[in-house]
DNA sequence: GCAACCATATGATTTATATCATATTTTTCG
DNA sequence: CGAAAAATATGATATAAATCATATGGTTGC
C-alpha cells in the first residue's frame, strides 16, 4: 500500500459539488460537513471499503473513479456500479444501518473525501429538502438496477457489450476528431467483462469484432466509439 | 375481461396491514387512507398497470398475488418481483412522481385497494416516521435487486433455479407431511423461467432433474420441497 | 533499462442453454 | 360435458459463450 496524502478541499468550494447530491444544501449544513471531514488522495487499486464491514461514513468523491462491485462465493466479481466526481459511495447501507454488501475500490486515482456517519445523518435529519433528495435518489438507482437486471436476464453479451460502450460513452465520453467519441475510464477487459457479467476473452473478442466491423477503435486500452447508431443496432435497443 | 366487484375493507381492520409498511400508522392516518380508497376483487391475468403508464395512486395487495415485470424490446417478460399481501406496489414511480417503468398483472385473485395518489404523498409528507420507514424499504429494495443482480450475472441456471426455489419457499412455503414444505404460489414453468432468465423448456427439464435427484416432488403445477440442503448444494450458497 | 508480471489477443475445444419439433396432459370455456 | 386451447414434457439439434491453452504486447518496479 502506498502512502495516502492529507488534502484540504472544503464542501462549499469544492468543484465537483455542483454534480454532486449536496449542490444544493445550505452553506451552514456545508460547513457543518467540514468540520469532521476529511479528504485524501488515493491510488488506483486501494479499497475503500470491504462487504461485510460496518459503514463509519459516507465517501465523496472530489476526482477519480470508484468502481462497487460484489464477489460471489466462487471467486467471481459482479460491478454493481461505477462512480465518478460528485457521486457519493455507500450511502444505502449508512442510510439503512446495515453493513455493507458491496466493496469499493479505485480504479482512477483521486481526492476522495469522507464524512462521519453522524454528521451526514444529521444532515439527513434535519433537511427534509435533502432526505426527500436522498429518497429520490434511491428511487432513481433502484430504476437503473432493475433496467441492469432485465438486460443481463435477456439480452445476449454481445448486445449487452454494445449497451455498456454506449452508455460508459454517454458518462464518460470526451468528443473527438471525426466524430469519433473517446471513452475516458481506465477499464481493463476484465472490469469490462465483470460490469457485463461475461468472461474476459469474450469481452476481448467481441471487441476486437466490433472494431473489424468499424463500430469502435482500440488503441491499447482506450475504446473510441466511431459508429454510436451501429452500436445502437448490436445493443437491439427499440428505446429500450 | 370479467367483472370486478366492490369491496368494503377499513384499513384498520384490515388482516394485511400487520404485514404491511402501514402497519404502524395511526388511526387518524389509517382513517384518511379509507375516505378515497377503492377495493376490488381482481381476477388472475387483470393487470393493475402498464408500464409507459403514468401512476394515480399506490396499489395495495390485500389478498392475492401480483408479478412485477417489465418487457423487453423483443417481447421477452422479465420478472422482478412477486407481492403478496401486505405489499404496496407501484409505490417508486408514485415517489419519484415518474411514468411505471414496469407492469403488474395478478397472477392469483384477490383484493387489491387503491388508495389515490395525493392521499398517498399526504401521509409520506405529513409523516416522518413514514417517510422513513419508505426511505428503509427502498434501500432494502435496492439490496436485494443488486443480489438479484450479481445472481443472474454470474450464476448458471440450475443454480439460480434451485436459488429461486428456495427463496419461493421462504415467502410462500406451507409445511406438509415429512417434512416436505409446499410452495403455495400458482406459477407456471414460464413464470418461473421469467424470474430466473432463461426458457421455459430449461425450467422443466431441470424441475425433471432436480425431482429425479429428490429434491424436490412434482404434481401438476404445484412443486414440493423435499431436500432443502439439497437445493442448498445445488445453488452454491456458501452463505451468498 | 530490463526482468518479471499482468493485460490483451487469438485459437481450439467443450458445454450449457436456446431453439425447434412434437407428444401428452391439464385447463378453460362455450 | 366435451372441444379447443394452453401448459407441460421430452427429444434432437444448433449455437453462444465458457474454458483451456499459448503467444504477444504493455506496465511496473527495482
Amino acid at each position: 500500500m502506498t502512502t495516502k496524502k492529507n488534502i484540504k478541499i472544503s464542501c462549499a468550494y469544492c468543484a465537483s459539488k455542483k454534480d454532486s447530491l449536496f449542490s444544493d444544501l445550505s452553506n451552514e449544513d456545508l460547513e457543518s460537513l467540514d468540520i469532521h471531514k476529511s479528504c485524501i488522495l488515493y491510488k488506483k487499486g486501494q479499497t475503500l471499503y470491504y462487504e461485510g464491514t460496518r459503514p463509519m461514513g459516507l465517501f465523496c468523491l472530489n476526482s477519480g473513479k470508484v468502481k462497487v462491485y460484489k464477489i460471489t462465493s466462487d471467486g467471481k466479481e459482479q460491478i454493481l456500479n461505477l462512480a465518478k466526481a460528485g457521486d457519493f459511495i455507500g450511502y444505502r447501507a449508512l442510510i439503512s444501518e446495515e453493513f455493507y454488501n458491496a466493496s469499493a475500490t479505485v480504479i482512477e486515482e483521486g481526492a476522495i473525501c469522507y464524512i462521519p456517519k453522524a454528521d451526514f445523518l444529521n444532515i439527513l435529519n434535519t433537511n427534509p429538502r435533502f432526505f426527500k433528495r436522498m429518497m429520490q435518489k434511491l428511487c432513481d438507482d433502484l430504476g437503473i438496477m432493475e433496467q441492469k437486471l432485465v438486460t443481463i436476464a435477456q439480452k445476449s453479451v454481445r448486445e449487452r457489450l454494445a449497451a455498456t460502450l454506449l452508455m460508459l460513452k454517454e458518462s464518460y465520453g470526451m468528443e473527438g476528431e471525426e466524430n469519433s467519441t473517446l471513452i475516458d475510464i481506465a477499464l481493463s477487459r476484465e472490469d469490462l467483462a465483470n460490469i457485463i457479467g461475461t468472461a474476459t476473452e469474450t469481452v476481448i473478442r467481441l471487441l476486437s469484432e466490433f472494431k473489424n466491423q468499424e463500430l469502435i477503435s482500440l488503441q491499447g486500452k482506450k475504446i473510441k466509439v466511431l459508429d454510436p447508431q451501429g452500436l445502437v443496432k448490436e445493443a437491439d435497443f427499440y428505446g429500450m
